[in-house]
DNA sequence: TAGATTGTTAATCGATTAACAATC
DNA sequence: TAGATTGTTAATCGATTAACAATC
């Protein structure tokens, strides 16, 4: 599927691209053009057309882009229609959360077991899912082979967490720990949700914008 | 405070900063070089320099950095030592997860109040504060006047909310709603948290890297 | 002093914007 | 056909990296 090196600013920009479509689907309309789009978005029609094009050409001249075609483009692309099944370690009040909150199968993925280590929790049902002790991670993963773990444990307790998982087969982490998976598996995908970061960035242009 | 302008990939590496020069600090190192912390960051030492010096000259040539005093350096820098306070919209569950996992006053703010609209919730303890009626959020602000709001409500509920809160004086926001709060408001502070686009990124990279 | 490492300027690289010919 | 709007190339802008003189 590999399209050539596609720059991750691009990549960050698709999921907008296709809410944004999505909710102009849901308004009922049909086309649109880059530049109204664009006026809607708060981007340039250029960068647009500049992104869509590192992808193909799924507009049509003197017409524009044809909505429903352009998100099941996109969706495409960000691999919507081959969902992955994922893990979740810890079951905390974040993982919880995590589990109740997101719509998983309309992001690509599958959510097919939960763990934590808390004896107290073992059996509690989240989202239709019981929570397994994770020292029964090992034949979980290898009757089910997930290959993403979402991480929602202390950072301490993440580096063994994280060795475990990548010799089970995890390649992908959505990783809301401080551990620096990046760093350690250069060669899994890793896609960090540091709150604390983002929180401090809203700090800063509160004192300074 | 408003040093001239920042960019924001280099406000975005801030709260990176700080924490690894206090990961530094509890392994109780006293100073390090821009050479050394690039390679425990995986950046470049220029980066790191560049990226300092935009805001003073924090090192000391043939020396390197004093941790703990680069460390409250930018903990200044990002405001954490002039905390703001903030409200909470929606005891659901990211609601409540976000009111207890998060240490807000270690991030520069001071949560002060917790609202919902759903009746069973009132009266609801999290974190100390109990849930109140969105009803009662006109009188709140007036006394206790908070200058940020975490949206943890749906995208439809999300537009007047966001109206009020602005005519109240709130000038910055934590946004984990789909509503673009940027685009109806350039001047106030927003920090989108989408997990849906984050999750969708994560899914392209497995497919394609 | 000699060695190390910063602060800062200059060079490179990449991303965004502008322009326009192709074409529906 | 004429008008609109794309796909794509070229120009600009900004961010990252490299280099090195200043200096601790």
């Amino acid at each position: 599927m590999a399209t050539h090196n596609i720059s991750d600013s691009v990549i960050r920009r698709l999921p907008r691209y296709y809410r944004f479509l999505g909710d102009l689907h849901n308004a009922g309309i049909s086309r649109i053009s880059s530049r109204e789009l664009s006026e809607r978005m708060g981007l340039t029609a250029s960068q647009i057309r500049q992104d869509l094009n590192c992808f193909g050409g799924f507009g049509q001249q003197g017409y524009g882009y044809n909505i429903d075609l352009l998100q099941a483009e996109i969706g495409q692309i960000l691999g919507l229609d081959r969902p992955q099944n994922a893990v979740l370690l810890g079951a905390g009040n974040l993982g919880r959360a995590l589990a109740q909150h997101i719509d998983f199968s309309r992001r690509g993925f599958h959510l097919i077991g939960v763990f934590d280590r808390k004896e107290a929790l073992f059996g509690q049902v989240i989202r239709g899912l019981p929570v397994r002790d994770v020292a029964t991670l090992d034949d979980f993963c290898r009757d089910n082979y997930p290959s993403v773990a979402i991480m929602c444990i202390p950072k301490e307790e993440a580096e063994p967490m994280v060795d475990q998982l990548v010799r089970l087969g995890v390649t992908g982490f959505w990783n809301f720990s401080h551990f620096d998976i990046a760093m350690k598996y250069p060669n899994v995908s890793v896609e960090n949700v540091h709150f604390g970061d983002s929180l401090m960035t809203l700090s800063y242009r509160l004192h300074n914008d």
